[in-house]
DNA sequence: GGGTGTAACTTACGCTGTAAGGTTAGGCCT
DNA sequence: AGGCCTAACCTTACAGCGTAAGTTACACCC
């Protein structure tokens, strides 16, 4: 049974799905709610939608996820690589790992399901081989290409996963009260939690700091790499 | 109604449940079915009792997953970390790295819970514990320790995660035909591809290498920012 | 033997991903 | 105009999930 009225066009009953709105409703939800809320009747809901309906625009939930993935690496510019002078493969790497972890850090659920892909996209192929690019034509051979990568691993992506969160939450008072805590013990883990507690971290300012110090190690280390040949 | 029999006491009916017995359940499990086999039921099952009854000796699942982590976390020995020789930081470190990545290859799923715990347990600290203590004895102050435990980052835990699986699946040819189809879109992925594996890249026999190089790289780095001071 | 404590079980709820099939609307052909 | 095709979207259903709440069975102590 129809009630009888003026029809509308698909166009005008709705914004037709399609899989980049799916995959941006889901990166949309994953930024206010965390990777956690994400299952399809929640994107769905995001968009005014039936949770199977999605099925229609993406396989599966990991297909799903997959394009979520993509789309944030996307975002990373790759403008740095695209320098005419070759002898600045240092910087032109340090911008682009900066660059991603902007990027991150504008989606702090992205690590995770990153972490768990299995085979990379477009976006990632493409920003991988920029990477490559800029070491091949800094002077790396193949094979030194290669163990960059692996050595410069995450830190390419925009992020620093920790043996545990350091980040102390800006509390020294706390930190020493934990500190006292964990003397016993773990005399090392206290002492250097008080000195992080003390010499002040202050959340994400640090740890952009401790981030570049990681990185700019790094770089220094390949270029003596590529110096001794 | 019960039927009359001669009673069993506890003990005799099954040996009882306890934390450890359901922790080593749960790591059984994931050696066996892997991370995502892990489910209440399914680690009840394997001690052949009800999913609830897991809940008197673990408070939720990620309390189990905790439990898992820690567990393995405490088969990696810290030995190495007793050298008398202070001034073997670096083959303290080595060992010990290389000890913890003998362990994750046993239970290869355990990087990913890892990960996302967020408050590190006792077995977790004594090994951060170690570390650090290594580091302070060899001669580092303690923002370089700090420094230090970020950049060897995860690899003090045994584990490279790669932006993408580069461990080719030892068909040369087949990664032949991958390159070539990669190649014109990504030109320098496609030539590390066939390069890693003409080199031949057999499994875990040259990831252990790639392992070594990467660690090896890492402490003659920090080898060095010990001696500039 | 009655009371207490503990460990295991039972039931139930609201979630999840997704298979299978139903409905609707527009485009195209005759 | 009538009929069919196709794509998009919806409805229903199922097996599995984590876990809150309530129940039972037994060991032990007074």
């Amino acid at each position: 049974m129809k009630i009888a009225g003026p029809s509308k066009t698909a166009a005008e009953r709705r914004t037709p799905l399609t899989r980049d709105r799916v995959v941006a409703a889901g990166i949309g939800l994953a930024d206010r709610d965390g990777i956690e809320s994400i299952s399809m009747r929640r994107v769905a809901q995001e968009l005014g939608v039936e949770a199977m309906s999605l099925y229609t625009h993406v396989r599966t939930k990991d297909d799903l996820l997959d394009g979520m993935v993509d789309a944030v690496i996307g975002e990373i510019p790759t403008t740095a690589a695209d320098s005419a002078d070759s002898a600045d493969w240092k910087s032109s790497l340090r911008q682009m790992s900066l660059a991603a972890r902007a990027v991150v850090l504008a989606h702090p659920w992205a690590p995770q399901p990153i972490e768990t892909r299995t085979a990379p996209g477009p976006a990632a192929l493409r920003y991988i081989n920029a990477v490559l690019g800029v070491l091949r034509e800094g002077g790396f051979t193949v094979a030194q290409a290669h163990h960059a990568l692996h050595i410069l691993g995450s830190r390419l992506l925009g992020f620093t996963q920790m043996l545990f969160d350091d980040s102390g939450d800006g509390d020294p008072e706390a930190a020493a009260a934990i500190a006292d805590q964990l003397a016993p013990t773990f005399p090392h883990v206290a002492e250097m939690a008080l000195a992080v507690a003390h010499t002040g971290v202050l959340g994400p300012c640090d740890d952009d700091a401790e981030f570049a110090f990681a990185l700019d190690f790094l770089l220094d280390g390949l270029e003596r790499l590529l110096q001794r040949g």
